[in-house]
DNA sequence: AAAAAATGATCTTTAGAAGGTCAAAAAGGT
DNA sequence: ACCTTTTTGACCTTCTAAAGATCATTTTTT
């Protein structure tokens, strides 16, 4: 899954959601999504935004967790 | 910027998206988008079918590009 | 306690992904 | 070379969730 660490982001720096709002112009309603991990899609222009506000990378925001691997990558060279 | 590696990732793995949509189930439209890089949202589930089907993490898939920042503090007596 | 600010909830509008189809371009086989 | 199959790009319609706005409640500040 993906895990949003926003919430986590904004607590380390003291920062509240409509401090976010005002200083990035990104909708209040995205950043409470995007907080409270409810978010379904996420606009790239967001993430570039809140990198660059939060001065962080893009793993320190969005965290990919591994969860279980149904099936493994495919080998391109065997077949096909 | 937001960077999509997509297109590398696919390269490397010698995969095809056609390849990609058969074994994720992810619209190939979107591949599409994010293969040319011209998405401009996400869906969090088609990144975590990503990193699940190429066995790799969020980083490798998306890149923060810091091109310029804003400024906490801005010089006011700037000899310009 | 009053005023101001921040947040959660909800509604409508808007943007773009999902899903499908068609034609052109690659890839494969005879 | 030819023909067939697959892949891809382009386009259209549908559907979903972010954008934008507003209201009520909660929290913070004075």
């Amino acid at each position: 899954m993906i895990k949003c660490h926003l919430s986590r982001l904004l607590g380390e720096r003291k920062l509240k959601i409509s401090d976010v709002t005002r200083d990035t112009g990104i909708n209040r309603g995205t950043l409470t999504r995007l907080y409270h991990e409810t978010a379904e899609r996420v606009e790239l222009d967001v993430l570039d935004a809140l990198c660059v506000y939060l001065n962080c990378g893009l793993p320190d925001l969005l965290e990919y967790q591994k969860s279980e691997q149904a099936s493994p990558a495919p080998l391109a060279d065997s077949n096909g």
